[in-house]
DNA sequence: CTTACGGCCTGGGTGC
DNA sequence: TGCACCCAGGCCGTAA
């Protein structure tokens, strides 16, 4: 669920809250998604978190140790497919699933919730952290139109997979790549190297309409994204083909389709939309 | 370089 | 009501 809209959403909430404080005690339940949850344990208590940050899907939590060290490290939490973080004050309800605990100084707690634990956390120093933030591709919100072209124009694989690929673009997942390429018209099976630069230049601005556009309505809920309070996105109400396969489309009327591509459920508009041409050559 | 597939988990919806 | 089955926003490793 979680992709970069409500990522973002979750980063603003937090760093509304969190630059400052300190973490007193960590608290943990099931940790098979944790890197080294002996790690955690031992290193978080008494840290203070200095920012909060939104790298592609990952949220970034730079901390300091507490005894002044000039040892500096981050806090690396991905949300998977199902992963909730909130802060709330202790007495709260805790929700099933929740599987880390952080007591913070100023009496409330942070939580980390994940019914499928697809969600990662890893506590990491500024070189391992590189390796893992490293290899990411552009960020869709901050690359230039010549960026964004170049990077998808130099590829043959499906646009599909490529929007998916967070090695080419960092942030977008199922849902946001459906979407832009509705708004940029243009099917999830045409190879990145075939598009032409109008298209290209199309699909540069729908992924930052879509995206900006989502982050102002703080994300999409279909099943369990929430915010850093807890409270759902809107976008979904603005979803113009996911999910919505035999309903009309909102430009022209023709019935929404779904199809695998890449793998994964891709639906789009067979008409606004129109499907490549698979040029085979044939014997004969 | 690219694609396909299985696996990691739990829960919700559907159809019998 | 129960149960089998399919599907789900992500991503990794393996094989072809």
């Amino acid at each position: 669920m979680p992709e970069l809209p409500e990522v973002e959403t979750v980063a603003r909430g937090l760093r509304a809250v969190l630059p400052g404080r300190r973490i007193l005690s960590v608290r943990l339940g099931k940790t098979d998604f944790i890197d080294d949850p002996a790690a955690i344990e031992q290193h978080l208590p008494g840290t203070r978190i200095n920012e909060v940050r939104r790298h592609g899907k990952f949220l970034v939590l730079d901390l300091e140790s507490a005894n002044g060290g000039a040892r500096s490290f981050a806090l690396l939490i991905h949300l998977g497919m199902t992963g909730q973080i909130v802060t709330c004050p202790p007495e709260a309800r805790v929700a099933p699933h929740t599987h880390v605990f952080l007591a913070l100084d100023d009496g409330r707690e942070v939580r980390y919730t994940d019914i499928r634990r697809f969600g990662r956390i890893a506590i990491l120093a500024d070189d391992s952290r590189e390796k893992v933030l490293g290899p990411l591709g552009l960020d869709p919100l901050e690359a230039t139109e010549n960026e964004f072209c170049a990077q998808l124009h130099a590829r043959r694989a499906r646009i599909k997979a490529l929007l998916l690929d967070q090695h080419v673009l960092r942030g977008m997942g199922n849902i946001y790549t459906d979407e832009t390429l509705w708004r940029a018209r243009i099917h999830p099976m045409r190879l990145g190297a075939n598009l032409t630069s109008g298209e290209l230049r199309r699909l540069y601005r729908a992924v930052r309409g879509v995206l900006t556009e989502a982050i102002r309505l703080r994300g999409s809920s279909i099943s369990d994204y929430v915010d850093s309070e807890g409270q759902p996105g809107q976008f979904q109400r603005r979803h113009r083909v996911y999910q919505r396969e035999g309903k009309r489309c909102f430009r022209c009327g023709a019935s929404i389709r779904r199809a695998l591509v890449a793998g994964r459920s891709s639906y789009f508009c067979p008409r606004c939309q129109p499907a490549p041409r698979p040029r085979r050559r044939r014997s004969r």
